[in-house]
DNA sequence: CTGAAAGCGCTAACAT
DNA sequence: ATGTTAGCGCTTTCAG
């Protein structure tokens, strides 16, 4: 058994109500004397507090549930640390779930979540399509922030990533260069980032007169293997750049682009986005679209402790701007 | 206010201890009718359990800790994930903490765990030197589940994977291909399977009759940036063979190798360890020493849930192996 | 400055 | 088959 507030308050010979004003700092009320008393006790006995039994009371439980699809792809570990980082420093504890994509597997996270009476959940979720139980999430009241992807919904916290600027500066960079059949690897385009990007993607091939060509375009699933299967069909139809809408996808096409004999960036340029930390390691580095995902993880965190002890905020939604690192996988058409 | 077991007591008219025998599925006790009526009226008012309530009288609470020190190091999100599809298999969440290897922070999240009340903690600490906080914390009857790096206290759970061995074959395999001068980057000489890995690697050496030169051991610390340190000062002595004792630390040996002018493995044959998910994208491919996180992630969760449950288990130590992946770097002398 | 009492939502003897 | 009661450890009125 540990060490209640009931002990303490016994060897104290005071009441319990007492020890808890000194355990919560609870603003005076207490004389200096007795508070010294009980707190000297409480470091004898190495007394801690029951958070359950807190939590029972007061109905909050100091933890955040932070749902993500995978935490073994590399885009999600620097934002689990920037949400993680963020919740210990205000003194919350973070619930990790990993969803696959899964609906089913995002409705049981949310509700062994609320059953665990989390205070409030980042959530970064596919289902774009069918996203009711997003909403009705929201509406029951607990604190939500929609990381990365988004959600059409009135009233929603969110931080995200300006997807379709980031898949236009990508290409007009490569246009820029010279570039003319530019191939494009998207995500899977039931992701609204993926949706974006090929937008951005499109755009910038339109506002400089060249045309959207669907053969140049290949649905990925944001996986390695895809950014192989893309890349070849890409070359069949003679690129001489190709967008990846992700690292990895970039990955895979370095794969593909070298086992047809091509260099990179001599005979074939190549733009990736998210620049995770392998992509100034791979030769020649990737010139890619940063994201800042621990800074992302950093702010979603904040908003929803924010939220959750019902600070002001000054907006609901924090939008970041992705940046064009120019590395070595692309070069200027001769 | 949500639904509670009595809401649902009142409008079936029965007792809340009838309801909490159907909601906790109570071999038998109720009559097939009063299970419906309830089943029903559970489903019609959305009634979910509260696990803070349940975990105050039951001193159980579904929840388990995983301590690491980064998740953003690319070696523990397959460890992460392991842990957390394990433990959702058998209805646990898991709480995310990163250390940094730091003492402190290891203590801090240590208490935060307990007073959360989490039924179990799998532990992966560098604390080598000095570790009271963690034999405390066992002896303070919470399970416990040591992962990767090694403690030395009797009584002990734990996952390893035989550094040892790992160093060991990583420099056998280097002698075999005919490499006599193998300059070898440790990780911090702190944690026990730097050290390991580093015995493995003298043995070898040893076994083989090669002299253990103390010029060609350098101590990194498992980032990029001391690997390209190192390899600097190694191949300043000359080596024709680096034994990274992590990928990361290869990736960086890479960097500086190429910067020196030299082919990868033409003129310097390089060994990794751990096997992430990059080695096998990297140009050339790393020959590494596969180390299956995943499943260590998987097995410690399960260990520690049996543990939890009070289950027999046949051994307290689940040793792995690790395995010698033959990729591009390496080479024999001609 | 301090305490008594109620109650958070649930489980677990113990009755009936 | 069902109900009564106590109590988990704490916070929170409300009194004094």
């Amino acid at each position: 058994m540990a060490v209640t507030i009931k002990d303490i308050a016994k060897l104290a010979n005071v009441s319990i109500t007492t020890v808890s004003r000194v355990i919560n700092n609870k603003s005076e009320g207490v004389s200096e004397e007795t508070r010294n008393r009980i707190l000297q006790l409480v470091k004898e006995l190495g007394y801690q507090p029951n958070a359950i039994a807190r939590g029972l009371v007061t109905k909050k439980t100091k933890t955040i549930g932070l749902i993500i699809p995978d935490i073994s792809n590399p885009f999600f570990p620097d934002i689990a640390r920037g949400v993680e980082d963020s919740a210990h420093i205000y003194g919350y504890n973070v619930f990790l779930c990993n969803t696959d994509d899964n609906l089913e597997k995002e409705s049981e996270y949310i509700n062994a979540l609320k059953e665990k009476y989390v205070d409030g959940i980042i959530f970064t979720s596919s289902s774009i399509p069918k996203h009711e139980h997003i909403t009705d999430l929201i509406k029951s009241g607990i604190p939500v922030v929609i990381m990365d992807r988004r959600i059409d919904s009135e009233d929603i916290y969110g931080v995200f990533l300006d997807n379709y600027e980031g898949g236009y500066i990508a290409t007009k960079y490569l246009i820029d260069l010279g570039h003319k059949r530019i191939g494009c690897i998207t995500g899977p385009l039931y992701i609204s980032n993926a949706i974006e990007r090929l937008e951005g993607y499109k755009r910038a091939l339109v506002d400089n007169e060249i045309e959207v060509d669907n053969r140049l375009i290949f649905e990925g699933d944001y996986k390695i293997n895809s950014g192989i299967i893309g890349a070849e069909k890409l070359l069949e139809h003679e690129v001489t750049a190709i967008f990846a809408s992700n690292d990895l996808m970039a990955y895979g096409a370095y794969k593909a682009i070298r086992s047809y004999g091509y260099k990179i960036p001599d005979d074939i340029s190549v733009v990736g986005f998210d620049d995770i930390q392998l992509s100034q390691i791979l030769e020649p580095q990737l010139t890619t679209i940063r994201q800042p995902a621990y800074d992302m993880g950093l702010t979603a965190a904040r908003m929803l402790i924010k939220l959750i002890e019902g600070k002001k905020m000054n907006k609901k939604i924090a939008n970041f701007r992705p940046q064009l690192i120019i590395r070595q996988s692309t070069k200027d058409i001769v």
